[in-house]
DNA sequence: ACGCTTTGTTGGACCGTTCCAATTTTCAAG
DNA sequence: CTTGAAAATTGGAACGGTCCAACAAAGCGT
């Protein structure tokens, strides 16, 4: 078995043909006589001959590869953002190339520039932080688009995220509608994303004139998170009766916080939280949640990328979608 | 900004060296004397230029990548092997190309087949089936190691997994030790880790005079397949009192099944699940599960292949890990 | 049998690196 | 100084493909 795989040249020698036309017939041309073509198949397939995309990439001066890196593998929402992305990369004869970021910058940052080496030809960024590699990549000409993140004042970077501050509005609306007012609300760090629904959160409650019942604690992205923030809310002596959390994985963390301390899901106390996880719709979670439409985005994501692709001077795109509500079984009216 | 990407020779006509030296340098060389070096250094950042992966791994004849074929990313076990994957190739200096594969057959066929025209130079599989072009990896003499299955027979293929009968065991030993003798299984399908885990829990039963007793119910490793072997498993006429199911995904859509009939998880119906997926261990979600080391199995697939990278013709190794019974609160004592 | 087009086929240059043998420079010892 | 060894540098041949201009073969109308 083994020694050096065979190459193009192997190939021609065994068919009988030369190297050149062995690429044509290899590639599908309609140019290569019906004989020839089968003899380079056969000879091919009896060689196990695999093309070289190190060597093709090389000659074609293109990788036919799109990088996506996604901070948080973690959180569920990625491999819905993820599927979205990849069917319309390969609905468009690419492929992807997925690298996972972490809390540690220069990692990130190194990945960034391994995608880079590898010529992908536009770059998907998943995640909520903007990471150190990416102004890079758009100085070096990569076309890149940024996911779940509003991002309008940099040249050459498409984004494409919800209303995080519609979205925050809504949540509250919602509670204050079940007759909710001390209304808390459980952060998810200090990234953009977080920061916008925490905004959004102070105004609705300002607009109901619940400013004095504005209360944040601090929490993450994560189960551990959301347990931690709600703990914290639960224990303070202003309890309230509802509380909006940053995400859907932070909220299934409240979700059990709210359990450990004794107390009942929606009856004592409603949560809600954002994102729209498939996971949330369990009856066994049930959780009330401000929606994102995460396939889609990604899918719309890639498409934007294609477009730069296609066009690379055009103006930097933000599509900016509405979220939806989700009304499950974490939101009950308030009954004091 | 643009044109055509600076290569080594743009660099070393602005250093006002040869190329080879710049290409020296760039790998960090210590025969490159000093002020050669900071020229280059200075000449490289000036044009940002960045080494093309494509024709190294062409000259060099090797990727330094490793391919991982991830076969269900929404399977929150997936995120926690990936990382200890990641974690020792890059210890190993190596980096990780990821691609997602589906149910469709062929096109995960096709997503390894580019992971090979890639030229990784090994091959991480994590999932239950067995990709068809698996086998072409090897004979191509692609280092392979499988994860979370089983496999001994081929030569060339390496791989790691849990004890799939002792953990089923474990988990029928653990209720029955609860007083459970009406003890149902619902299904994972027809692969081959959802069979030894049935087969596991028949054994069990059979073991302590409950033959009469087996019931499988089919289902599925995702939650939904949960949510309808349980529904069905509920509606039988001999409702069982606990209920083992074939992964945790599927054990977190069960508990929505037993919630959804209005049940008690564990009063009227124990859950037990299997895996150990992080998200099982949220006190909201509580689930008694038969726990793998995920990480570990990761990081020591990615040893073992970059063992046999190292040592090609070693004979194939398939490790087999113990399980761990973990209690949280979807399980209690029965009282009929 | 004659050009003339169409269809198949080919050799060689090139893509951006690494590697190696050969060359130049530097420098310490005699 | 000279000399030889060590240190620094270089040119050119790979690596495995794609592309292109040139060439060979086949068909075809007259």
């Amino acid at each position: 078995m083994a020694g050096p795989r065979p190459t193009i040249k192997d190939v021609a020698a065994l068919a009988g043909v030369s190297k050149s036309l062995v690429s044509l017939a290899m590639r599908g041309s309609d140019r290569v006589a019906p004989a020839s073509a089968a003899a380079i198949q056969s000879a091919a397939n009896q060689l196990g001959y695999r093309p070289n995309a190190a060597a093709r990439s090389l000659a074609d001066r293109r990788s036919n590869t799109i990088g996506v890196l996604v901070q948080d593998l973690h959180n569920p929402i990625s491999a819905e953002i993820i599927d979205g992305v990849q069917r319309q990369v390969r609905a468009s004869g690419y492929h992807t190339m997925l690298v996972t970021g972490s809390e540690d910058a220069a990692l990130e940052q190194s990945e960034i520039e391994k995608l880079l080496e590898f010529q992908v030809e536009g770059l998907v960024v998943i995640g909520h932080r903007m990471p150190a590699g990416v102004r890079d990549a758009i100085t070096g000409d990569c076309p890149t688009v940024i996911i779940t993140r509003a991002e309008s004042e940099i040249a050459g970077l498409d984004s494409i995220s919800n209303n995080d501050i519609v979205g925050a509005r809504m949540a509250v609306d919602y509670l204050h509608g079940l007759g909710h007012r001390a209304i808390a609300h459980v952060t998810g760090g200090d990234n953009q994303v977080a920061l916008m629904r925490k905004s959004g959160y102070e105004e609705a409650m300002i607009s109901y004139g619940l400013a004095k019942n504005i209360a944040c604690y601090e929490g993450a992205f994560t189960d551990e998170g959301g347990y931690r923030g709600t703990s914290a809310a639960l224990a303070s002596k202003n309890q309230p009766s509802a509380v909006f959390v940053a995400n859907d994985l932070a909220a299934v963390g409240a979700l059990a916080a709210v359990a450990d301390r004794g107390l009942g899901v929606p009856e004592e106390i409603s949560i809600i939280g954002y994102d729209g996880m498939a996971l949330g719709g369990l009856r066994s979670i049930g959780l009330t949640t401000i929606a994102q439409p995460l396939a889609s985005m990604g899918e719309d994501a890639a498409a934007l990328l294609f477009q730069r692709i296609n066009d690379p001077g055009r103006l930097p795109v933000h599509i900016e979608l509405e979220p939806r509500l989700v009304i499950r079984n974490s939101t009950g009216v308030y009954h004091g």
